[in-house]
DNA sequence: CTGAAAGCGCTAACAC
DNA sequence: GTGTTAGCGCTTTCAG
């Protein structure tokens, strides 16, 4: 077996709370002789403490627990890279769960971040929690949780880091009418998701702002992937060839769209203007790079993890929720505004 | 504080070790009559049994570590994903961490790792471990490892997941130069990183194999982003205008390296033509599709996860390196292979 | 400055 | 079947 406490204190000729003293560099009390030969013992026998141990009586794991529907989903990678460089930066490690938005495994893993004594969580999750008995355990446990990027009626007490996204859609989409787009289909992601429910307020904002009439026709959900935003966009052409502008609901939705657009021989952005939203990196690498919402994932990752250190040190201050600022990524499937100029 | 073994106990008027049977689905032991009384009582009360206090007693903590360098970079989402898979599959729940390649971080997580005393670690990094309390550490502590992608040194006593990356590359570059490239330049990633030191044997074999004489100039070792490629393939150029063919270290050099090209009005694959490694999704939505070297991203994090957990049941058996197999992905960045059917 | 002892929440061996 | 007891490895009083 691993050496423990007790064995370093024997071999040291002194007692297991001086050693528990020295490993956890407790200032005081012990002397500078005995820490020093404590220490240099502990390396020469390759000595690890035992965290877990140590957790159960200190009652903190200096673990969190982030749940995202999947890190496969090039939204992802870059919160998750956020959350991570911060909790790493103060000691945290994190475990990392992929739900699929699927309810079951959300809450299979929030009970498990429960029993294994999470010092908090992230989560984000399209859906909601129809658990009464888990939400109602999650309260009790009086854990630590921030929300990111999706609302969670359940879990509403619990504050948050969000984009606006309903003011960012808006802003995007009245672009694409300045520069002259009127007949805006919207291929939107998985319907009744919070960002995607958002991000069409803001789409019709933005028709109704330049007084034009919202056709239901022009609105299309599916799925966050390539696929779907390339085979909505056939058929929204097909049903309606007059369209000129198309939001997609997120960059990999867009890059079908574009796909779509260039195997119809529909010109970006002459004879239609995309805009997605998140800006992934590959949408500025695409043919021609793509006008879209820009998120700050890397940050809202960052201050989800922020804002829950901040909740794990002191339970009793309620965090507020935080917007963070989108930002329009003006590229090449957009038209140029200096049609407006020239006037 | 939270409710213990000793609250429910006392409630339900029987001992902890009763309890403690039920909670761990110990068929024997209990009536079926206490078991439901207890199983009820721990329902509504709302008790979530201390799994770190479990573990400090059986020595497990169903849980295992996997360092990677970056999950931003496109090659390791769909990794994690298939090792968090099986891990989830078998009770286990991830620590995920990016050491961005940097030793001081590795060394650092895995000394974390042993602390929190993980069930097995997966590990994925460039360069190696000179550390040596920390490798003798590791070895001493007899904790299962396995090695991701990339072998170590250091740790080469330990099995691993693999792609024969030189095989790979030599079929790859054989495929350009079958359909007339013959002045190929090798835009690699970092150089030393295993991986692409392999790749780049297999691009001397395929050469060679052609009888081509291997030209120094064609090489250039980079980063594993955009940028890199881009640049290297604009700098490359312009001291070699008769390149007519580019093997890209991967995807994501790839897309830099087409965007340069663009740039260079060099037409893809008339004047030159590209392969890249990995295939990453974005490289079937360029344009055009770039041809890859196609590795099962996927699999190779799933099959790394299910032989940990082979060794974590049983630590006397020594799993041995498993190689899985590449696809290369033909697609529109290279010429048809036809010029030589018509023959 | 250091040791002894109690206890964290749970499991496991052994009685009854 | 169930209770009792002794730990697991560590921290934390409290003495001295």
């Amino acid at each position: 077996m691993a050496l423990t406490i007790k064995d370093i204190a024997s071999m040291a000729g002194v007692s297991k709370g001086t050693v528990s003293r020295v490993i956890n560099n407790n200032p005081e009390g012990v002397s500078e002789e005995t820490r020093e030969k404590i220490l240099k013992l502990i390396d020469e026998v390759g000595y690890v403490p035992n965290k877990m141990a140590r957790s159960i009586t200190v009652a903190e794991t200096k673990t969190i627990g982030l749940i995202i529907p999947d890190v496969q989903n090039p939204f992802f990678p870059q919160v998750i890279r956020g959350v991570e460089d911060c909790a790493m930066e103060n000691g945290y490690t994190v475990f990392l769960c992929n739900s699929d938005s699927d309810i079951k495994k959300e809450q299979k893993y929030l009970y498990t971040f429960l029993e294994k004594r999470v010092d908090g969580i992230i989560i984000n999750t399209s859906g909601d929690l129809n658990d009464k008995k888990l939400t109602a355990l999650i309260h009790k446990s009086n854990i630590p949780i921030v929300i990111l990027d999706r609302k969670i009626k359940e879990l509403s007490r619990y504050p948050g880091v969000y984009v606006d996204n309903a003011r960012a859609a808006r802003e995007g989409v009245s672009y694409l009418i300045e520069n002259g787009a009127s007949n805006i289909a919207y291929i939107a992601g998985v319907k009744d998701v919070y960002t995607v429910e958002e991000r069409l307020k803001g789409y019709c904002m933005a028709l109704e702002d330049a007084g034009i009439i919202i056709n239901k026709q022009y609105l299309s959900y599916g799925g966050y992937n390539i696929q779907s935003g390339y085979e909505r966009t056939r058929e929204m052409l097909s049903h309606n060839p007059e369209i000129d502008g198309i939001f997609a609901g997120c960059d990999t939705i867009a890059i079908g769209v574009l796909k779509a657009l260039r195997e119809l021989n529909k010109k970006v952005p002459d004879h239609i203007q995309l805009l997605g939203f998140d800006n992934i990196t590959m949408s500025g690498e695409m043919v021609p790079p793509i006008t879209t919402v820009s998120q700050p994932m890397y940050e809202m990752g960052y201050q989800a993890a922020r804002m829950l250190l901040a909740s794990i040190q002191d339970k009793t201050i309620h965090q507020a929720d935080q917007y963070l600022e989108t930002d329009l990524m003006i590229r090449e499937s957009t038209r140029k505004k200096q049609v407006r100029e020239e006037i």
